[in-house]
DNA sequence: GTCTATACCGAGATAGAC
DNA sequence: GTCTATCTCGGTATAGAC
């Protein structure tokens, strides 16, 4: 997972995958029948991965600390970001290219959290719920596009620091 | 160019480029020497298509109505932006996954946008004109990702809305 | 300069021994 | 269930006739 997101999905090949899993090529058939099924575990996974942030900051009353804390994420991984970009939404504008079912599955990378960002506002009594929630997570995955345009980390910094005030002054 | 923007520039083919061009396939090469040599090819019509654009908003005398129209661009494509995203962005998030010198090529197709809509905030007398910038260069970016995710032509519209109230009220 | 044919290689997928 | 060997196809690139 981590090799296709450094590289890419497609251009990581199973060999790649064997490798890093320490098995044989042929062995990896044994657990994925083609490549693209492949694809579906690994955006499963970004999902639960998500799922348990989520259910992390539900440990938060406030849902205005909840969005500070999703904004703080950001900032806090912004080294990777202007690596390589955001883990859940480069996979999803890959698979946006291909054709068939797996775009839409892979679109459930961004319409979660967006679903969840949407909840905390309406939480909070501030409409339009949805395009604030809109907002934030727009600025959110602009920036990392540009961090990882940019090769610059600091762009992520200043960024959060304007979506944590906007936030706060709501 | 077209379909290294639908499809993806890696899983465009040379076949494919040949067919659309209406050469045989051994006579791209006549042209260019290498596929990576057609990707920069793509990059600086990309860049000099967006010389283009930034001379016909420079024809406007006020910076904020430059930036309002900026704005509009994108709100105006959004049917395009929902099938496939922004042209800059997916083309510059896709070849930062590569190793060399094409990752920061592509980043040009960000960074230069990003310096003149700063030249512009600077111009409207507004500080920090480079976080002004990367604010609303990234809500574009990030717009334009979950328009492509959502296959939602609307959030485009939602958040071009939002930006332009933002920049009159500066 | 334009085309046809083909070499070469890498990647996905399979067969089948153990 | 695990491994090796291999098939097949598609894509980049080249050779060389016209």
């Amino acid at each position: 997972m981590l090799l296709s997101y450094q590289q890419g999905f497609r251009k990581t090949t199973l060999a790649d995958i064997a490798e890093k899993a320490g098995v044989p090529l042929g062995n990896v058939y044994y657990y994925f029948k083609t490549k693209d099924e492949i694809a579906h575990a690994i955006i499963d996974e970004r999902l639960s991965q998500f799922y348990a942030l989520r259910a992390k900051l539900e440990s938060m009353a406030s849902p205005k600390d909840r969005l500070l804390a999703f904004a703080q994420m950001t900032m806090n991984n912004r080294q990777q970001l202007a690596k390589g970009g955001c883990e859940m939404g480069t996979l999803c504008s890959e698979l946006q290219k291909e054709p068939g079912e797996l775009a839409i599955e892979a679109g459930r990378l961004l319409s979660e959290p967006l679903g969840w960002l949407t909840a905390q506002f309406r939480a909070l009594g501030k409409a339009p719920a949805e395009g604030l929630a809109l907002h934030l997570l727009s600025a959110l995955q602009g920036v990392s596009v540009l961090a990882n345009a940019l090769h610059d980390p600091a762009v992520v910094a200043a960024e959060t620091a304007y979506l944590k005030a906007w936030i706060e002054e709501l």
